[in-house]
DNA sequence: CATTATTATGGAACCGTTTCCAATTATAAA
DNA sequence: TTTATAATTGGAAACGGTTCCATAATAATG
């Protein structure tokens, strides 16, 4: 491996010159400026990087913590990340995080201490999954950090998230504006401020309109297929019935349907399935899943953008506006 | 930020000293030992991993290569891979690689390059989307590369893949066995080995039973949902009529459900459905999908103990036999 | 043309480790 | 006790960049 300083002798330069070149900042005439890329083009020079870093404390290297839990981060939205990044050069580093438990405390901190000792500028901190306070500490510390679908009010322009209350809410009110009274409920964890607040919204919207769900139609589930398919099941042997069943996410929601057909019941005519993310899959269920659109990859863009900003100063457009929608497609049957 | 020199002071020893405990290798008394990480608490120490790099040309990370076409580079996977990586304490950068095209003939080259030239000390190689002649080339200059999913005839012992002939074979011999004889097909892009062999396999099943697949009948996708979606709807349209489709991976096969539902088709009973990759999806697409276990995960797995036996020389056991299996679920009927 | 401001350039010092060798100390053998 | 051997230890040199400062070359000014 050629080293600057064989850069250097070739063309002849000091290797200041060389390394001014190389990152563009001073000033250095045209004819030596050739001289000297003419040098590296012919002996292939490739600038080490650790050494760049070591010297320049920069890593061009951004981490990514998240857990399992934060399900969405799908490789579709890593790629999302990884875009913004390229242009200015920065890779991205992912991390399978750990969530605190009581065996571990503290599982959260170090498993992110170990990204950001890897050496990268910055974080991107997905999901709920960290402790507000924990998170503020870190910021202390380390405050190039951004969060992806979470938010700490004392870091607002930090934080990418969007109001996951009013999502519930709106989901609660689509299903009554179709006429459903008998409603049933496929949760997921609730350990999370995201997850409490979009139950909430849900319970609320029904609330406004005197409508209470019973608790029996209350299936705790964690987000998976699986809980999904045995929450279906489970609900469909309670009483009282119901008419619609609103699903924590798409991925519940597209095994209940599995669950509820292989039992005979059609769907929408005999239970109506609401679910929520609005992932890729849910256009392709049987029948097309109505859901609640979340623009994850919009926020990623976003948190990435802004994590560029912090890390490197450049200016970029950042959005911290992102709607929530309802996408109507055939899950969902009209009683009126 | 505590140095090693500050370490050393501190403990009132010379930093080789300090060195020493910190990589474990060389010998210590345990006196010393004790005072030296006594004083690496007190300064709350982290060893430079610029520097640490810079100097033993060791980088702690392993890059991993792959384009949006991998599709089975799910998050899970990646998952999997970082488990393997942990213990090691390796971190895995990503990248959104690159293909080679008519306009970049060198992309999947350069994008690689870029990669290493970050600092990895080895490279998994996902997918088939490199050609051949790049990796042999590739692997001369830099060895500790590692194909998933992919294989390389002269580099058997880095190739961690199935048989993808045998898996096509085994997909036609089940529809033939369950009696079908009009079979329609949507399959992936021709431009790598795998989808070929497996193309082919699946062909010469038929044919060597002496059945054959009508042109109509095959649709050209691309793996993704929207096509396999606009693949079973032209289909449905095309003369001579079939019995039982198969597609060429779980993507494709859900939504080719999805639309011959909605177009009052029923499942298996009108059209049988054969899946391929065994995703988590497709336990519970409606209904459920039969289909051929790919074991991407275990290949995975493997594959990234190998690399870790070539970059760090940790003796690993490593599994080069993945035995491709029929998943049967609900969506084929037996027309016998 | 002399003087001043500006642009170019070389290279020492530094970033924080690892590695190696020489020197010292402890231990075992004679 | 002496000598040979093994275990410890300190620290210079090296890894390959960036940065800064002193100096040289060039351009601008009066």
């Amino acid at each position: 491996m050629a080293t600057i300083r064989d850069v250097a002798k070739l063309a002849d330069v000091g290797i200041g010159t060389v390394s001014r070149v190389i990152s563009g900042k001073g000033s250095v005439s045209q004819k030596t400026r050739n001289k000297v890329n003419g040098a590296m083009a012919a002996l292939k020079f490739i600038p080490n990087s650790s050494a760049q870093s070591l010297s320049s404390k920069r890593y061009n290297t951004i981490g990514l913590w998240g857990t399992k839990s934060s399900g969405e981060m799908s490789r579709a939205t890593l790629t999302k990340i990884e875009r913004e990044l390229q242009p200015f050069d920065v890779s991205l580093i992912t991390t399978d995080g750990e969530r605190n438990s009581t065996n571990h405390p503290n599982a959260s901190r170090l498993s992110i201490d170990n990204l950001v000792n890897k050496g990268c500028d910055g974080l991107i901190i997905w999901g709920s999954d960290m402790p507000d306070f924990d998170i503020l500490q870190l910021e202390k510390e380390f405050p190039n950090i951004v969060l992806l679908n979470n938010k700490v009010d004392a870091m607002k322009d930090k934080s990418f998230t969007f109001d996951h209350y009013k999502a519930g809410y709106i989901a609660g009110e689509y299903l009554i504006k179709n006429g459903h009274k008998d409603i049933a409920l496929i949760t997921g964890w609730f350990d999370t401020t995201d997850a409490n607040e979009r139950h909430n919204g849900f319970i609320d919207a029904l609330k406004d309109n005197n409508i209470f769900i019973h608790d029996n139609l209350i299936y705790r589930g964690d987000y998976t297929f699986k809980k999904g398919f045995e929450g279906a099941n489970y609900l469909l042997n309670q009483k009282p019935s119901f008419t619609a069943l609103f699903c924590a996410n798409d991925q519940s929601a597209m095994s209940a349907i599995s669950a509820l057909s292989s039992k005979g019941v059609n769907i929408p005519n005999d239970i109506s399935v609401l679910g929520y993310d609005n992932m890729n899959i849910s256009s392709y269920t049987t029948p097309p899943l109505t859901t609640i659109n979340v623009p994850v990859q919009k926020m990623a863009i976003s948190a990435a953008r802004k994590l560029i900003n912090l890390c490197y100063g450049a200016a970029l457009e950042v959005d911290y506006n992102f709607e929530v929608e309802l996408i109507e497609r055939q899950s969902i049957l009209n009683l009126n």
